[in-house]
DNA sequence: TTGTAGGCGTTATCAA
DNA sequence: TTGATAACGCCTACAA
């Protein structure tokens, strides 16, 4: 009845064929066992008949480690985010874990996935989502799950953050912008209530201000390349418009420049600099040549790959870690001009 | 003792605090329960003292199905796969399944990532890798679990297709480069051994050859931005160069355009005409507007995931599907060029 | 070196 | 409506 449900060999199956117990076939498959060569071989011999595979859902519900680990993630259109799932994984799969993926464009759809995630016993989840707000970091540390929020600096108990100096950064770019001759300033900004974005205008309005320039015009996007062309063309209808453009992330940043010198006839950077952030592929090509801040998403993975493992090891919460890595500034053709 | 390694709680756990039976809590979190209103606040609220979530686990070893499907996938450096794997998340998790992400660029990583697979007794494997041989693909079927290869036509008794057409795509490319004039054609193609760039290559080759072209210089390449750029300058260091070039994906044809346009100061695509394929964002943007054909992802996942739908309320074998999914040209600027 | 027995956290069945 | 009981597949004593 159930038979036909059933996919696997189980190691009772194998036994039953070898004419062994269920034990013996157990310890053949684990590394430092005792077994006889006869009934290691009468056992590998009925198991490839039953192409029988030990599972390891048994083991999570005796152990209560799944070496299952989380990354939730939202808007892999961005290649950095792409690249730093790449990271992780490879990073986890290294260190003898599996990846669990969870799609969350929105707060609410990560409160959502966060019981599954429970229900699946993860021991630990990597949050590379720009929304996660206190709110759902308390929500997680109630399962008591170790949680490493990369680039949004929440943390409690059991919440670490790995973050990139954002505000220094965009500091000083304001600098750079001033010492290349700008003279007046536009942001594009990402949604609100992305604390990455927020703290990079932060920054710039700050690197302005100390430097006694308060004017700076804003125009908010998506994050997205169309969303940085049609941000740009807004912020640039008035005649009177900026001459040092800065982009909270990269691939706004390339729309912008596509923008101003295809749709207005603009030239990058003699007659307006342009900067990004994120230092993704694309900003290198000859196309562009944007100047930008590398964020060092290897380190940063390595970083958080490092709580994770702390984590592992441990018996109660080790939460409330607060990593900041630096970002650098990668200086290129959409800044170099000479000084009026 | 094992009481320290207890992280979570479970239903006896919550059944002794509210008094009542294990299967009383059973019930109370199963959808279509007989519970008394008594019972079930009673267990509620201890459920909640304790921050009960009910583990999936057992059900699995029960059930023999974990909901849990696999990607196994290489190059997220990509868009067109980064997409790809978005929508598939997406669509899994919509389906009630969860995603167990694997990295793999190598035929030798994938053999090494499924038996590890078969242990978490996963219901299912997407394979999004450029390089799944059919000796893989048997040793896959060895495990009994269904598997639908993307862009690679391996198919066996357990291992499905869906792939798009990529020699009918790049015939028509052939033809639409002699009709805007090409003379001289070239082709960067990607690694050896990727079953996707070797259908493109000889469909073009096709192409030119149902014309009366016999001439074809090419070059190989990684499916990088920097491979298709370097192999640009290798294919145009001899002074009779392409007028045409076709590139295997997009990466590589935005790669090769930054050669041509900035290291060799040739026009595009007055000079030379060039296309990919894939149609990522990038291949739309201003600097490009480069001409390739649409693989329709979004169309590619859903029949994906149709199969594996079938696959999942089957009880045998569901292989040996096959599904291609027609390509769609995309002129734009790169091959707009009057006939001479 | 081997086999037997108990338990991990659920669900399903059956009797109360 | 409830509670006791038997699985599911494996691991770990413990006894033979």
């Amino acid at each position: 009845m159930t038979e036909r449900a059933k996919k696997y060999a189980s190691s009772t199956d194998v036994a039953r064929l070898a004419g062994v117990s269920q034990s013996a076939v157990s310890r053949t498959y684990k590394p430092g066992a005792k077994v006889s060569e006869e009934t290691r071989s009468k056992v590998l011999k009925a198991a490839a008949e039953l192409d029988y595979r030990p599972s390891l859902i048994p083991r999570i519900m005796l152990t209560h480690r799944s070496n299952l680990v989380a990354i939730v993630i939202g808007g892999m259109y961005n290649p950095f985010y792409a690249a730093v799932l790449e990271r992780f994984t490879v990073g986890l799969q290294d260190a003898g874990n599996q990846v669990l993926l969870v799609h969350a464009d929105s707060g609410h759809s990560l409160d959502a996935a966060i019981p599954k995630l429970a229900s699946y016993r993860v021991d630990a989840i990597v949050s590379a989502l720009a929304i996660l707000s206190p709110r759902s970091a308390d929500e997680l540390a109630r399962f008591k799950i170790p949680v490493v929020s990369f680039n949004t600096p929440v943390r409690n108990e059991w919440v670490s953050s790995v973050c990139c100096d954002n505000v220094g950064a965009a500091r000083a770019l304001a600098d750079l912008m001033l010492t290349r001759g700008g003279r007046r300033f536009g942001c594009i900004s990402g949604p609100t209530a992305s604390p990455a974005s927020d703290e990079r205008l932060a920054g710039f309005r700050t690197g302005l201000a100390m430097r006694g320039i308060e004017d700076l015009v804003t125009a908010t996007a998506d994050f997205r390349y169309e969303g940085g062309r049609e941000a740009a063309l807004r912020l640039f209808a008035a005649p009177r418009h900026p001459d040092a453009l800065f982009c909270a992330n990269d691939l706004m940043a390339l729309g912008a420049i596509d923008a101003l010198r295809r749709d207005l006839g603009l030239r990058v950077p003699e007659d307006v600099m342009v900067a990004g952030f994120d230092d993704i592929p694309s900003a290198a090509w000859g196309a562009y040549e944007l100047t930008t801040f590398l964020q060092d998403g290897r380190r940063m993975v390595d970083e958080a790959l490092a709580i994770l493992k702390t984590a592992a090891t441990a018996h109660g919460p080790v939460g409330d870690v607060a990593v900041d890595v630096p970002a650098r500034l990668i200086e290129r053709r959409t800044t170099q001009r000479e000084p009026a």
